[in-house]
DNA sequence: CTGGATCCACACCGATACTG
DNA sequence: CAGTATCGGTGTGGATCCAG
């Protein structure tokens, strides 16, 4: 029998509930690459959700080139923007959010928001933990 | 000056607005990886959010001791969840939800709603790209 | 201006074997 | 049972150069 629990489908064996990997991960991983959110952050706030490449470019530090062209054609393909070409000389490329782009935005938010509110304490456990790591390092081997 | 759009502060600047990678990049990445959503939902529908170490290696399938083993020790460090251990013989290991892991869940529900209502799109979305991509190359080596 | 092609370094993940 | 240690294949990102 197939349940939903915190949007996500699972089905109830009598080992426990049982999750198969599916859609959150692979767009949370397509989304949490280095450059994806960055991008999507850009198209968010550009008047009519629409921004030239060298736009894009200038406007993220440290991107290349390469990692920004392979992270807008992945965008594109699925679907989250639209690419405009203009064969003139020297070309230009907009790119623009789809609906379905813009229509993450707010569950993006959601999480993001989440994120910001904890991220002090998230920092701070990292913090904790890695220096208790360290002290059971230094127990073990003294000198 | 500093605003937030999305969730996401961003200061304006007379080449537009400009983000500097943080904390949402470096959540999403870690929660996008391979297991970890997984791990997060089979404690979610646990009672008392907690399981052990072999029914959580029982309930995801695929997956290794090795990155089981991983994947908790990253949530354990940002505090998301707890480990428990009793010096049994055999040993015995309980994670736990932390109150700010479980503070996480409808934030992640609202992200992933999303991702189910637009998935079958997004696939779509994918073919049809890939299937206008393989007919462009035929055209440029149509034998 | 946009972005394809190539090369390389590195991180990651799986498989396997071993331990308290 | 719940890990740690080690090794190797693979994919990904960065740097650089080239092209329409």
């Amino acid at each position: 029998m197939e349940r939903v629990i915190h949007g996500r489908p699972y089905i109830e064996t009598k080992d426990g509930p049982r999750f198969k990997p599916c859609a959150p991960n692979s767009v949370l991983a397509r989304l949490g690459d280095k450059w994806t959110i960055l991008v999507m952050s850009h198209l968010a706030v550009a008047p009519g959700h629409r921004l030239r490449f060298s736009t894009l470019k200038g406007g993220i530090e440290g991107i290349t080139q390469r990692m920004l062209t392979l992270t807008l054609r992945n965008l594109e393909r699925d679907g989250l923007l639209v690419r405009h070409y203009f064969p003139e000389v020297p070309p230009r490329v907009e790119y623009e959010l789809t609906e379905m782009g813009a229509s993450m935005l707010p569950a993006l938010e959601g999480f993001t928001s989440w994120i910001r509110e904890n991220w002090p304490r998230i920092v701070d456990c990292r913090h904790a933990y890695d220096e208790a790591q360290q002290r059971a390092e230094d127990q073990d081997a003294p000198v």
